[in-house]
DNA sequence: GGCCAGGAGGCCT
DNA sequence: AGGCCTCATGGC
């Protein structure tokens, strides 16, 4: 229970199907984690490391036994039954969240189009952040057809100015993506380094603080022991955990941020 | 029905 | 402690 979990779990090759939760796609995709995402009745659209990628909810399982990256990008070989059970033990309140809405995935997505996404998400709204997303992706990305672009690579974005991504929305957060393309190998060198000096290194980044650092790297790089904590976070550990430390979470703080959060919004009808 | 503040999943000075 | 791009939202 106190070693790291990636180290205490048994050896599995690869999960079945069977051996699977279903996934709360809608949870997932769009709990604040990705602005990747749309669906249109049934389907899930999004491009994902430059490949567009749709589903409806009774095909993924099936798809994510075919599709070895989808299969990474949902997170399949981490054993969330695991860390539920372990979650559900901390107290009742988590152990409700969890039994409503098992299972959430945490993604594995691209580090620099995450990186992005959280820089503009400050002092922002969902929708907002999406269609920003979206317009970069038309300007500067790859067509893929059908109306796709790929999002684009920091060499894609190197000649972009402050200017122009201001005249796409992107306003004060401007100059801070300028900043991120020119800093944008810092993200090659995370994996070597520890939670603290990642969150360091991604904070020389400008308009990359504590929240924005610990989103990137717990929705980019699977380090489940962040604990983003925005204005809403502070109001649920208030309220739920008065005087409490995230690291009462230990070691799946990410995971149950994702519950805590995923359970507020929904009590306030404030989902998707 | 329009108008207009305050606020939106932070960070910087 | 305040300001910041911009805009959907709710209160008058």
């Amino acid at each position: 229970m106190l070693s790291m979990p990636r180290l205490s779990f048994p050896v599995r090759l690869r999960y079945t199907l069977s051996m699977q939760k279903a996934i709360n796609i809608d949870a997932t995709l769009f709990c604040g984690q990705s602005f990747a995402w749309s669906k249109e009745g049934e389907v899930y659209r999004a491009v994902i490391d430059g490949r567009p990628v749709s589903f409806t909810g009774e095909e993924l399982p099936s798809l994510l036994e075919q599709d070895r990256a989808l299969w990474r990008y949902f997170d399949c070989s981490f054993d969330y039954e695991e860390a539920e059970e372990q979650l559900s033990a901390v107290d009742p309140y988590l152990r409700s969240c969890i039994v409503s809405f098992a299972s959430v995935r945490i993604l594995r997505q691209d580090p620099w189009e995450t990186t992005v996404g959280f820089i503009l998400s400050q002092n922002n709204n969902i929708a907002r952040i999406r269609g920003l997303c979206r317009r970069l992706s038309e300007a500067y990305g790859r067509p893929l057809g059908e109306g796709l672009y790929s999002f684009p690579r920091p060499e894609e974005l190197a000649a972009v100015t402050e200017e122009e991504l201001r005249a796409l929305g992107a306003g004060f957060r401007a100059p801070y993506l300028v900043d991120a393309v020119a800093k944008s190998r810092i993200l090659g060198e995370i994996a070597a380094l520890s939670d603290r000096e990642a969150q360091e290194a991604l904070m020389s980044i400008d308009g990359v603080g504590v929240k924005v650092s610990s989103c990137i790297l717990l929705f980019a790089y699977h380090r489940l022991r962040l604990f983003p904590l925005d204005v809403w976070m502070k109001r649920i550990m208030a309220e739920h955990y008065p005087g409490r430390d995230p690291a009462l979470f230990a070691p799946y703080e990410g995971l149950a941020q994702q519950y805590l959060f995923h359970a507020y919004r929904s009590e306030h009808g404030r989902n998707g």
